[in-house]
DNA sequence: TATCAATATACGTTATTTCATATATACGAA
DNA sequence: TTCGTATATATGAAATAACGTATATTGATA
């Protein structure tokens, strides 16, 4: 992945706020991004699959649940520019955060 | 300016290498621009207005040439996005530079 | 004043991206 | 086997972005 490629990933608000929900979180399921995020499944669904293609996310399957974190493969250049640009963005990621954090059914991760 | 905007703003091949030859070269004019990246004076022209409308390039004149630089009230977060993109994007700059290092007459800036 | 060089903008077209809706897949449970 | 839950994909429409071409602006010079 070029520098290009990690722009135009970043350049669209529900895939840069996907990105660094889960950079925060360590990994998230697509439900819980639906709900963060207030978007429709299909919506988030094809933004993750376009994220995973260009190599910037990793998935997992747990029981009926998708898993997707950061492709730890990731340069480290890369890392850094989502790391800071999370650190940076606490308004834009404000509401996203806590409507993650007070979901009631979050699909406990624990024990994999 | 949000790191939304930031990505946006290099989301464009043309706009990236603008951003980038500028980080390297310290300023550049239109002219120049056009020269390195082989590419109409209106694309060119056009892209700078909008970085400069984004707040990440500022332009001064000078004689019948405009010379653009990085916009110093840059977040020093975003400044260190480019700057670390530009390291890593030797083969993606490469014949640009060396395009625009071989320019014949270039507008000399010296004596500003 | 007329001209030229450098740059900027307007306008219509084309290309790209995003989205909503509908449908498909996968799999565990009843 | 049927159903329900979670997720993925296909398709066509709508929005957005980028571009080529023509034209405008600005300032220096003949």
């Amino acid at each position: 992945m070029q520098a290009i490629d990690l722009f135009k990933a970043l350049s669209d608000a529900t895939r840069l706020k996907i990105v660094m929900l889960i950079q925060l979180e360590g990994e998230l399921c697509v439900c819980e991004l639906m709900t963060a995020l207030c978007d429709s499944q299909p919506k988030i669904s094809r933004h993750l699959a376009q994220l995973k293609r260009m190599g910037l996310l990793l998935d997992r399957k747990q029981k009926q649940w998708v898993y997707y974190r950061l492709n730890p493969a990731l340069k480290g250049w890369m890392l850094q520019v989502i790391v800071e640009a999370c650190n940076n963005s606490e308004q834009f990621l404000n509401t996203n955060r806590a409507t993650l954090l007070s979901m009631s059914d979050r699909p406990n991760n624990c024990c994999s």
